[in-house]
DNA sequence: ACGCGGCCGGTAAGCGCTTACCGGCACCGA
DNA sequence: TCGGTGCCGGTAAGCGCTTACCGGCCGCGT
């Protein structure tokens, strides 16, 4: 009988297992991994020995010998900050980072991959030290954006596979994101044209993200071919976050500065912190300003009124991330440098458009 | 000059990297690791043959050799199809997991471990097969609710440290999980005795989680304390999903049910799906129905009113089940069977009282 | 000037698996 | 009956690290 504590014993190894089927280490070995056939009779004795005793092989000593562990290393920005013992963070910060991880897995998994996940502090001067743990434990890596600079990467890439989400393609990384362009297009035309509002402002993210940079492109783009001016500058500057969204507002309010009669926004969590900055001083959405945000994060839905946005395959952007590497890993030649998906426009209440209502939570993701 | 092509050539070893820096491999590893003070000089050479290499030593062969993978397991339960190549899930159903998860690995990172997730599939009859891949790839597992059977939970316990979470402890593993019962029980005699509700109803979650248990019985006590009946039974079993308590409401208001003054719902996604199914047929949330739910998930304040529910310390749930896991795989002797962290009553509007309201980005997890 | 102690750093064993290689045995055909 | 042919299964090497052990060398004390 085993006692509750056998584990702070000597783990149990394949010599065992074989001892106690009266069989080789070897036989073993192919028992478990479904190798050369061997006889139903011995199969039977190994796995009733396992069985028995409980055994579970060591996935180091596996992945050593087999020159795979089967596991992805996925690198993420956490956007929190630890205060004594108190954690505070945007809660719908987790959103996006988490479905792309679970397209992640659930590809991965398929494959018989399971995924090592680490985040990288925002305030973190030197993620070099973490990646590089992360990356000698995996086959390899799936960086999101923000996470480690250019340099680093192409660094890192040079011995390990990589796919960038969202960033920019390196001489040996892939990257993967979506198309930015073609939905803000959409989604600023929809304001400029099928509405007709005269003026608007965008309300930018990160001025060091590739996707922030297509997106203002986009809008710029757009805004040209109409014949008008778009609002931006010092003042448009956000964060990516709700609270970076909120103090725009509060500052142009304080300021006594006009409003445009639209406000694009870089996210969905920027638009959260402008509706809700918004409302709070009266300015009514979408009757005075319109507000749309970007992704389509899945509590977009749950906003009053339900936000108009551009859809991002996010799910899908998280397998693609997964397939691509799985191949490289695989060496199956060097795939193209840069994997595309397409975004879509979802138009809401938020813009100004009268909308039946779904249930918030029927979504899919594609 | 490497060839971007490099990862696919023979991996770099520490031999490698020795012969590169005239020294032994001894040495290289010891540097990397800090040990036995070697000489500055020695220290230079094999730091500069490192970088010029670009060499990130094998966690594998490390986990191998010195028995600590510093990786602990994290299985949990995911409640989505995948149907062609559509996935389709509840949203909200990302957030409880996620931000335990994320729990975790704040602290698991100040450990230096990283976290290799896995989820299992509801549908998922032998998930003993994927646990038992992850257990032998990691120094200790972390089991959402739901995952893995008792005796599964046994058997796998007596040879790795396991702890559960919102579960029931083992003889050799052990429980985190939040005190369902005070919390439900403040919630309850809010709406009994501040609100004076004369009937409600529990809109039970699933039948076998030792959560939902928990919460029933506490309802039940104080619903006796007060001396008059709470609606339970059949017709109230949902599923900790939003459509599970969109579909209670749907059959409710289809047979001509009468509805209580008060539905306190086994989770906020629960209360989420029974809101919108109210409003839908023009039912007012509180004036004509209170409702309420358990866990205080991010979205829970961006719903219209702010749902009132009972706050479970989700982060610190992750925390603190790492800490445990990580003392039992020191070995620092057996903790106590049973962790159980605090919750708090949290009263927003949709119990029928008036709050001010405060920015929804603006939380803080304990 | 010689011996001894301490400090570095090299050599080699061993972590728990997978698998190439080979030997033994049963069964076939001649 | 005997050699050939497969099929199983055992033996042992090797995956890339860490570290116990030991030998060499330097500097000190006598």
């Amino acid at each position: 009988m085993d006692t509750p504590d056998d584990h702070l014993a000597r783990p149990l190894t394949i010599y065992d297992v074989a001892r106690r089927a009266g069989v080789s280490i070897a036989s073993v070995s192919r028992v478990l991994n479904g190798r050369n056939s061997p006889r139903p009779e011995t199969k039977e004795r190994v796995m009733a020995a396992v069985r028995e005793l409980g055994f579970v092989p060591d996935g180091a000593a596996r992945a050593l010998s087999n020159r795979l562990k089967e596991v992805v290393g996925v690198v993420f920005r956490r956007t929190s900050e630890v205060l004594d013992d108190a954690f505070s963070d945007e809660d719908e910060s987790l959103l996006f980072a988490d479905v792309i991880n679970r397209g992640v897995e659930v590809v991965a998994r398929n494959r018989g991959f399971d995924l090592l996940m680490s985040s990288v502090d925002v305030y973190d001067h030197s993620p070099h030290g973490r990646i590089t743990s992360i990356a000698g434990k995996s086959d390899g890596l799936i960086l999101h954006d923000q996470v480690l600079s250019p340099v680093g990467i192409l660094r890192i890439a040079q011995r390990t596979p990589v796919v960038t989400l969202a960033g920019t393609p390196t001489a040996s990384s892939v990257n993967v994101r979506s198309d930015n362009g073609t939905g803000m297009r959409e989604l600023t035309r929809h304001l400029l044209v099928d509405h007709g509002y005269p003026t608007v402002a965008y309300l930018a993210g990160h001025a060091d993200s590739p996707d922030n940079v297509a997106r203002a492109e986009a809008f710029e783009t757009v805004v040209a071919e109409v014949g008008i001016e778009g609002w931006t500058g010092e003042i448009w500057r956000g964060n990516y976050m709700a609270s970076g969204g909120a103090k725009v507002i509060k500052d142009i309010l304080a300021r006594s500065l006009p409003l445009p009669r639209a406000i694009v926004c870089a996210n969905d969590q920027t638009a959260i912190g402008v509706m809700y900055t918004l409302a709070q001083h009266g300015v009514r959405v979408p009757q005075d300003v319109a507000v749309t945000g970007f992704d389509d994060i899945p509590v977009a839905r749950h906003l009053h009124p339900q936000l108009t946005t551009v859809r991002q395959p996010i799910h899908k952007l998280g397998a693609t991330a997964f397939d691509v590497l799985y191949s490289m890993i695989n060496g199956d030649g060097r795939p193209e440098p840069e994997v595309v998906l397409p975004t879509s426009l979802v138009v809401r209440g938020s813009c100004g458009c009268e909308t039946e209502s779904v249930p918030p939570w029927e979504v899919s993701y594609r």
